[in-house]
DNA sequence: TATTGTTATACTCTATAACTATA
DNA sequence: TATAGTTATAGAGTATAACAATA
């Protein structure tokens, strides 16, 4: 049961994986990218989703800000502040990645009868920790 | 059902790295172990298991031999070749690390009835791929 | 004083290219 | 010639410590 979900992990992380490198991002930078689609988070909350060190997501955010995927934006009320949004191009490929990453998984789902898929999913999301703030 | 198999996958894979790091290792090198309690492969073998380039592998080995982790081993054969081999410690610490995982997913099947355990697992194995070769 | 973000620094991980030794 | 492994090199990712600006 727990090989299981360990193998099946490992099997998941690497279609992921193999997404963001096609589009030669780091699952990290595919991570980051997830995020900034539903959210315009400072850089520190960024540190906290991704349980990175503020330092190293400055890091982040600078190459995939050289490559043009997303922005620093002023804050405006706390000036030490700053927001990181995505731009449209940072959209449009955060949007491919999310629709491969789907294509790629799909068939291996196909084996998982219908009937069962619901409750699998339901299994699943119970065994995940709520997230920690 | 796509994302919660991926966010379970994530979720998976961060306490498997919470593992590793609290024995000091990286995600890659404990899986380098928990490949060698089973298998003496060659550089090659083991640059094919992990997916990484051989020159990469050499890297690993290096610095995990240097902690007394595993030993490489002149393969007689072809005397091009080594195998590499876990130590005593290097054993001791990959059994550890998989209890430890072990433990630390255990709290999450709580949730799971008992009675679907089997099923679930069964679930998640049909949907991997067959690994490459 | 405390917090936000960056910089300086160092180490791991990874790949590519070139190399040595052996086959 | 081909294969096994290493070395040299470069860049990404990460953390720690120290810093400047702002609160």
């Amino acid at each position: 049961m727990i090989d299981a979900l360990v193998r099946s992990a490992f099997d998941v992380i690497g279609v992921v994986s193999a997404v963001a490198a096609a589009h030669e991002l780091s699952l990290t930078q595919l991570r980051l990218m997830a995020i900034l689609r539903d959210h315009e988070p400072t850089m520190s909350e960024l540190a906290d989703y991704l349980g990175l060190d503020r330092s190293s997501v400055t890091g982040l955010v600078d190459r995939a800000a050289q490559r043009g995927l997303l922005t620093r934006v002023p804050h405006g009320e706390d000036r030490r502040s700053v927001r990181v949004a995505l731009t449209v191009d940072g959209r449009v490929i955060a949007a491919r990645g999310e629709a491969e990453i789907a294509g790629a998984l799909a068939p291996r789902l196909t084996v998982v009868p219908t009937a069962d898929r619901r409750h699998l999913a339901d299994l699943l999301d119970s065994t995940l920790q709520p997230p920690p703030r």
